[in-house]
DNA sequence: CATTCATTTCTATATTTCTAGAAGTATAAA
DNA sequence: TTTATACTTCTAGAAATATAGAAATGAATG
């Protein structure tokens, strides 16, 4: 029933995370398709630097809305579906 | 299936609308007990200034998110339900 | 008409956020 | 062990945002 302050704050940077436009992108992409590693996502969104995606997807993984699972050298991220349906269940189409 | 322009760029709007403490305390606010004027929603905030409560309601309305209504010298803000269904119905509860 | 109440607009300042270059760390491959 | 790839951190400048005081607008009330 979206009351109390810890889900409040956690609600404020899920709501910030998305409310730009790369990271609402990069969202998207990875409910699409997920398991992405970072230069895949980084090919997808063109101009961006790295420094900047690295940037993006930190708060996003920061918000708990995406997670990161480390394989080898790469990277691979995919949206939290749990977080997804709960706050923002836009991104699930 | 969330996937034009327009309608990233209105999601964009309504998540950076909602990305910030004070904007969502009214968005929950007025998801809870809907109708409510200007200075009723200043008055269970604290510590806002007018300017500052009518800079937040611009934001929220011109996202789409909430509705006013006028009512003689009041004006009665109130959320628009569908778009909290498809955006954000964790305000719903 | 003068005044009051509700709300907005203007202006200014402080803070946050976005962006990217450069340098750094970590893993893998040669 | 050099080199390459994947990604992060540091630093800094530019742009956007938050905040509030003061002045303005507009409706209602005395």
């Amino acid at each position: 029933m979206a009351e109390n302050r810890e889900e409040m704050e956690k609600a404020v940077k899920v709501y910030k995370a998305l409310g730009e436009p790369t990271r609402l992108k990069i969202a998207l992409m990875l409910a699409k398709e997920s398991n992405q590693c970072f230069t895949a996502i980084g090919e997808r969104l063109e101009t961006v630097a790295g420094s900047t995606l690295s940037h993006h997807l930190k708060q996003l993984t920061e918000s708990g809305l995406i997670h990161s699972r480390k394989n080898g050298s790469f990277i691979h991220y995919s949206v939290n579906e749990e977080m997804a349906k709960k706050f923002a269940p836009y991104l699930l189409g």
